[in-house]
DNA sequence: TTATTTTAGTACCATTTGGTACATTAATTA
DNA sequence: TAATTAATGTACCAAATGGTACTAAAATAA
């Protein structure tokens, strides 16, 4: 038995929290801009020693990808879990339309979206971010594809647009609402904007 | 006679040509992002001294306040100049499509909009820069409402949104379709999303 | 105990940042 | 010619940046 234990290891023990670090991080870069948070601040907020970080993340480019696969597990992919659900082409998109522009008081997020964010900066970062940057959008966009095409099996989607065009407008109507909102413009007309784009496809 | 004539002034000639660092600026602004150029570039892109640009602009802010001057006289309110134009509703929204999302050889300009950029990382920037983006931006949308008006007005305006949500629509996809275009996404795929969202208007 | 392994963080590196003190140069006026 | 005025740029400032050399500490294994 106790086959599954860890065995307890050789060297000194490790105390540095990388979830801990990756939460510090992404909440600086989703606040401020990935460009514009430093090492050195996310060192002092998370209270590590900047060779620690380094030996954790390689490198500045190496910690930001680790925090946008953080960001997509810990938000944007249970977010886009409602795109799994039985309802209803329009009933989706109304509860897309809220989670993004209502207010919520139990939930404490940044404004925006970091994904669309590091997308307004993606030239000026690392390589290994840029690429995870581009991988993971396509498979966001696949996600809506996807989605829509079964809505559409279903006689659900009643355009008569591409379910390929119609992922990439959702796309870009929603990650257009998210900059408004990281812009700091009023809740209740960025909803309205975005319903009325969205009511193209209805 | 010669009365308007300028009298030499009394020291050492001014060498500094401040439109020349402007258009430098503005470039440089425009195609990299506000918060990514330092001053020192500007001044080695422009040939000039730093103690010179400090003298001519004060500080970051000063030479941001002017370059975004600038930006709106020498590009955006032009461009916007199609909204006095005699043309129906329908044909300015055309162009207004055309004018952003076409390939045009001739003019060599950055992709995208410094202005919309600007509003990005509006937050980070100084304060006067930042009074000035949001003088600018109700500016260009009293241009966008008062040219629905009288579109509205004649009776050219087929929608029964108001003139005033209609401009920020307008704008939320104008600005939309720039930041997309900033991004490096396509520009057949831009234009199909923007005359998509257009086209609840019409 | 001692050797080995692995982590920890202090203290540094060169470079860049926004910004300025100050001596120099080029013009006009007296 | 000498005094005045106003522009010029070199050479600096402290602070911050991304990144690392190196030593001390804490565990296990021999």
């Amino acid at each position: 038995m106790n086959r599954g234990a860890i065995k307890t290891p050789r060297g000194r023990p490790k105390t540095l929290n990388r979830d801990h670090i990756l939460d510090v991080a992404m909440l600086a870069y989703w606040q401020i801009g990935t460009r514009d948070v430093s090492i050195n601040e996310i060192c002092r907020k998370a209270n590590v020693s900047k060779p620690g970080l380094y030996r954790e993340f390689g490198n500045e480019d190496g910690l930001m990808t680790a925090v946008l696969l953080a960001y997509l597990k810990k938000v944007l992919i249970p977010l886009l879990a409602i795109l799994q659900s039985d309802r209803s082409f329009g009933e989706v998109l109304d509860e897309l339309t809220s989670f993004i522009a209502e207010e919520r008081p139990e939930q404490r997020m940044p404004k925006g979206c970091l994904m669309v964010k590091m997308r307004e900066s993606k030239m000026l970062l690392g390589e290994d971010t840029q690429e995870q940057i581009t991988k993971s959008h396509k498979r966001i966009l696949t996600m809506y594809e996807t989605w829509i095409q079964r809505c559409k099996d279903k006689g659900d989607f009643p355009s008569d647009i591409t379910p390929a065009f119609a992922a990439i407008y959702i796309d870009a109507q929603l990650t257009n609402a998210l900059a408004q909102l990281a812009r700091g413009e009023e809740r209740a007309m960025v909803k309205s904007v975005l319903e009325t784009s969205l009511s193209v496809l209805r």
